[in-house]
RNA sequence: GUGGUUGUAGCUCAGCUGGUUAGAGCGCUGGAUUGUGGUUCCAGAGGUCGCCGGUUCGAACCCGGUCUUCCACCCCA
């Protein structure tokens, strides 16, 4: 008897018209990348184990897919292994490959892998599926496409800047307006623990800071408060939990505030450069936006860190993401290279353009004409004339068999085909072509010897 | 990984405290219409009620497990 099929949890099949709409956003995002100077590389999708475990931290490690080993891998593990019955310390005995959790770290593996042959400043872009054992939600994928350029090997903030401008020229082109780009500093972010003196509690006073828009005020400080942060430190922070005005004003404030830190000044200063930059440089569609509560990717970011919103009113958490790592390729043995990249969530602007309705309507056309079948001659003649249209780069195609009218007719409208050419007996011995307009029931009659009238109106 | 939620025809969903043969709309197939789709009318096909087990005279409905969906955590694109 037959299973009914399924396919796992978290992962999705794509249909033409998704696959239409996916490759709209890549090429839009693609063309961007090349003309900022980016070149595509990609790497397998699934890396020996130690190039991947380790560097998301902990939940990191839990959410990457291990590959098992081939052959009889289980005979292999030695007897204390197997019998404690601890995962952690049987999943290496027993895989050693995984599948790629996201883009960045084998990235920073190929340019310690490639460092001869690269010339720096690199800056590569990659488009490719990534993996995580996550828990799905909306927007959330166990598989899902992850589009990344970076720069290796230069230092300057100049880089950061384009890379908002990238993003701007991206967002502006799928005519997404309102996004926004939020951008904060790891430095910053160390030098506020530093200052009110939770230096050694960084990550978990981070964490607490980012839930601010989420769960308000008093919801960060419960957090902090049983993460270890004292009271004392807290209302040091409290100026923090208010920042507003411009981009510019929360500088003046952050810049006070950490006159105590030269770890937090440098931040201030970094962030200063980029906004000042803009502006002289202004942006597109997009809005820069100061966020001190911004941290993410902290296992790894040094610098700068981006983060992208979607516009105001549309349920998703971000579409992009990204910062500096001054240290990456240090893990792989490469000291000394500094990296700074982004990251477009590209099913989530999938969903998002979706919502708003932004996808242009030209994508569900996935054939300009259709030629009728009448029967063995007149087929002939409509697969001659489709063979022009084709040869013009027109998509076009001739209904495969004789079968009613009718049913063609209905799978001509189906299929949104917007043109129906029909060659019967009658057109055949005129030496003609009817053309039917699909949206108006218009029909015009062209001569086959010149095609090109028709397709002059298209 | 923790807690909750969902699953009935191809799709969207009804289905009473557990009671004969599980319904609707849309879609599909055929006909009205032998050279005209999208509108209309008529007829028809299509369901192991997610899966496995239990309770019961009797289960789509109650219980347990499992898979899936979505949500809140964790984390994240």
């Amino acid at each position: 008897m037959a299973q009914k099929p399924s396919i796992p949890k978290g992962t999705r099949d794509f249909s033409p018209v998704e696959i239409a709409k996916r490759d709209y956003i890549f090429n839009i995002v693609k063309k961007h990348f090349k003309v900022f100077g980016f070149q595509p590389i990609e790497t397998p999708s699934f890396e020996n184990s130690d190039t991947l475990m380790g560097k998301y931290g902990d939940e990191g490690d839990r959410l990457i897919f291990k590959i098992l080993n081939s052959g009889d891998f289980i005979s292999k593990v030695d007897d204390v292994t197997y019998s404690s019955k601890n995962s952690k310390s049987l999943t290496p005995k027993i895989s050693e490959k995984a599948l790629r959790y996201d883009l960045t770290v084998p990235f920073a593996r190929y340019v310690v892998m490639h460092q001869n042959e690269i010339d720096f400043p690199f800056k590569r872009y990659q488009i490719q599926p990534v993996w995580r054992a996550d828990r799905p939600q909306k927007g959330r994928f166990r598989e899902f496409y992850q589009c990344d350029a970076d720069v290796v090997g230069a230092n300057s903030l100049l880089q950061e800047v384009e890379l908002i401008q990238l993003y701007d020229r991206v967002f502006t082109d799928l005519r997404l307006e309102g996004v926004s780009i939020k951008l904060n500093n790891r430095k910053i972010l160390a030098g506020i623990a530093e200052v009110i003196g939770a230096r050694n509690n960084l990550v978990n006073f981070t964490v607490a800071l980012d839930k601010l828009d989420k769960i308000g005020v008093e919801g960060v400080k419960k957090e902090m408060l049983t993460k270890g942060i004292s009271e004392q430190s807290l209302t040091k922070a409290a100026p923090l939990f208010s920042l507003t005005g411009s981009n510019t004003d929360q500088l003046a404030t952050l810049k006070n505030f950490l006159a105590g830190s030269e770890q937090g000044r440098r931040g201030v200063e970094d962030l200063e450069y980029i906004i000042k930059a803009f502006d002289e440089l202004g942006l597109q569609s997009t809005r820069l936006a100061l966020d001190v509560t911004l941290a993410r990717g902290l296992n790894y970011y040094t610098g700068t860190i981006f983060e992208v919103a979607a516009p105001l009113g549309v349920q998703m958490g971000s579409i992009g993401g990204g910062g500096r790592y001054d240290d990456l390729t240090g893990i792989f043995g490469l000291k000394n290279v500094s990296g700074v990249g982004i990251s477009f969530g590209l099913d989530r602007i999938y969903l998002v353009l979706e919502e708003l309705g932004l996808f242009p309507e030209a994508l569900d056309r996935t054939l300009d004409v259709l030629c009728i079948n009448f029967g063995e001659k007149e087929s002939m003649t409509a697969l001659k004339l489709a063979d022009q249209f084709r040869k013009q780069g027109f998509k076009a195609d001739v209904y495969p068999s004789n079968a009613k009218m009718q049913k063609q007719m209905k799978y001509a409208n189906n299929r949104n085909v917007p043109y129906v050419i029909l060659i019967g007996e009658k057109e055949m011995t005129a030496n003609s072509f009817v053309v039917k307009n699909m949206t108006s029931g218009e029909q015009n009659t062209y001569s086959l010897e010149n095609p090109n009238e028709f397709l002059n109106t298209l």
